[in-house]
RNA sequence: UGCCGGGUCGUCUAAGGGUAAGACCGCGGCCUUUGGAGCCGUUAAUGGUGGUUCGAAUCCUCCCCCGGCAGCCA
């Protein structure tokens, strides 16, 4: 791992973990979990969390087991049990021998909750949802209390047994905690802990038609895998009343927890349920569109684990809101990648040169470097010949005074190999310029006599005659505004969508690409990071997606020409 | 408007009664056979008020603003 060592910053969670540690407190015991819901793709928050709970586990010597809260059925499916696996484990890390789920305590659960009816702590309710709803009471107003609550242990056990049994249907009756339908904070008012469903569960089958809440399993569960820091979001600060009154009641083992502010990155959304609806609609091709903030979107987009983790580090733990600006994202990966991916010459959108003074039928190969961060990358060789392509972009009839490329009068370094002159433009009938001659001098080659002539501008460019076609997928930011989520109204977030979040073109790349597998990384040469996409490149195919561009400070100098 | 939680550079995060710091972004420069990378420099912040104190981002008062909560979701 690459992880970057300087300067983190520490967090609120660190500090009380230090001071429970002075006290004593678990024995010194340090043990987190990560407990994912599967009704969806992981995205780059639970990547927050991720390295978070995992982070503080390896720094405090402790423990984090991966669980999935998999207590409602009707949501939750095997494909995303399965992609949560998969993605926990690419960003680095290990569970070991503990991976669980709350499915496998259904048991257990549902014999705690017979205590807790038998301790007068629970009732069976026969109100209906609508019903429980307004006896809730609103904001300002306290609740009123169900008629079914004062209904004896015996039948309250009696109900329970028969809702397990399968004798009601959905809805018909739910077991609820008796605390207190006055209280200010509305979970507290006789929460429901139990309802019944008669639905497939992805492990448990047909086992079960009554699931545990999220309020009555969370805490329970942290309390059997004998968690001792249970982190979670701001959201859920409102229900730590009731996650501490069902361990209290219960008389079991008591994490504590501790929540944090969710990540929220500028230019997307993260919500499951937002990104489940571009998935459902077809606005992106699938939870791993490499425009998707899913670590399988990411993934595919070719971001690497390297540049998540140091992200998730650099931006902290704290319980501000706050929007993380996606730039920060993209300096970690130009940095990560910087110092991995190959270089590589690609010409995105070809314009052909023809060397008038280079002999016709002439193959040079020519030795370019791999990387030039990293020396141990080698080199390889690439073909020159009397035609070749460089970018449309890189030529301007009427070039702007400090553009340092091809134009009329001018010499560019044509990189790894010759210094070459401008001589005339060819155009067709519409005045579109078909192809530029120039000539070369043979003794600039990289490496020769007058290599070291300083001229201004070094440009990439592939052989005519060697050069691959590839399809290349330009993508940009999912959304075209920073905080998708502030819209105007009767409009929704996808109003915000950036029709330009993929452009694909067909570009001219370097032979050697030829025998690129899934995944490869690279630097296209002055474009930016690419890498080749794992579902549709293939051996009759070449297919990439670029990852990031090259920070660009050409682009800098034509924007301030705009103002 | 009941309860809970928050307000520090443009962004994210530190500083926990003693010089408001770092990262990204931006800007300027150096360097460069990638206008990349690297290096150097730099702009820029404590929501307001009153108080305690030699000294307040930090403690107290009042106010303002923002977020969350009325699923048989998590």
């Amino acid at each position: 791992m690459t992880e970057e060592s300087k300067n983190l910053p520490t967090n609120f969670i660190k500090e009380i973990i230090d001071r429970d540690l002075e006290q004593g407190k678990n024995d010194g015991r340090i043990h987190t979990r990560f407990p994912p819901e599967p009704n969806g793709y992981l995205h780059i928050g639970h990547a927050k969390s991720i390295v978070l709970n995992f982070g503080i586990a390896k720094e405090y010597n402790g423990l984090c087991n991966l669980r999935f809260d998999d207590t409602n059925p009707i949501k939750e499916e095997e494909e995303y049990i399965n992609s949560i696996i998969e993605d926990v484990q690419w960003l680095g890390f290990d569970w070991e021998d503990r991976l669980f789920f709350a499915s496998d305590y259904f048991e257990q659960l549902y014999k705690l909750a017979e205590q807790l009816i038998k301790s007068g702590d629970a009732f069976v309710c026969d109100l209906t949802a609508e019903q429980i709803r307004s006896y809730r009471g609103t904001l300002t107003k306290p609740g009123t209390d169900s008629p079914y609550r004062d209904r004896s242990v015996a039948e309250n056990l009696d109900l329970f047994r028969r809702m397990r049994g399968g004798e009601f249907p959905d809805g018909r009756r739910v077991l609820r905690a008796k605390i207190d339908m006055a209280l200010p904070n509305l979970n507290m008012r006789d929460p429901v802990l139990y309802r019944i469903l008669h639905a497939t569960h992805p492990r448990t089958k047909d086992s079960w038609c009554i699931y545990p809440m999220y309020d009555w399993a969370h805490g329970l569960e942290d309390s059997i895998e004998r968690i001792t820091h249970s982190l979670c979001t701001l959201e859920f600060e409102d229900h730590r009343p009731l996650y501490d009154w069902c361990l209290v009641k219960l008389g079991v083992y008591h994490p504590q927890q501790i929540e944090f502010a969710r990540l929220n990155l500028s230019y997307t959304i993260l919500s499951k349920r937002k990104l489940l609806e571009l998935v459902q609609e077809d606005m992106v091709s699938g939870w791993d569109d490499p425009r998707m903030p899913t670590i399988s979107g990411m993934r595919r987009r070719g971001y690497t684990a390297a540049a998540i983790r140091n992200f998730c580090e650099r931006i902290g733990i704290a319980k501000k809101d706050n929007i993380a600006d996606m730039a920060l994202l993209e300096y970690y990966v130009r940095e990560d990648l910087n110092k991995t991916a190959p270089r590589v010459m690609a010409v995105l959108n070809p314009l052909k040169i023809v060397i008038d003074n280079y002999p016709e039928g002439q193959v040079e190969n020519l030795p370019a470097v791999n990387n030039p961060e990293d020396p141990a990358a080698g080199n390889r060789e690439i073909p020159f010949s009397r035609e070749l392509y460089i970018e449309q972009e890189d030529f301007q009839e009427e070039p702007h005074k400090k553009f340092f490329r091809l134009a009329p009068g001018k010499e560019v370094r044509l990189k790894h190999a010759y210094i070459i002159k401008y001589e005339r433009v060819v155009k067709d009938e519409q005045g579109n310029i078909k192809e530029v001659h120039c000539t070369y001098d043979p003794d600039t080659k990289s490496g020769g006599v007058n290599a070291d002539r300083k001229v201004k501008g070094t440009l990439h460019w592939v052989s005519k005659m060697h050069s691959l076609e590839a399809e290349v997928r330009l993508y940009d930011r999912l959304f075209a505004t920073a905080n998708p989520n502030s819209v105007a109204e009767g409009t929704d977030f996808k109003s915000n969508l950036n029709p330009d979040s993929l452009k694909v073109i067909t570009a001219q790349v370097e032979p050697g690409l030829k025998h690129v597998r899934a995944g490869d990384r690279f630097q296209f040469l002055r474009r930016g990071y690419f890498c080749v996409d794992i579902k549709d490149s293939n051996g009759g195919k070449l297919v990439f997606n670029r990852t990031v561009s090259l920070r660009d400070s050409w682009a800098r100098i034509e924007r301030m020409k705009l103002r």
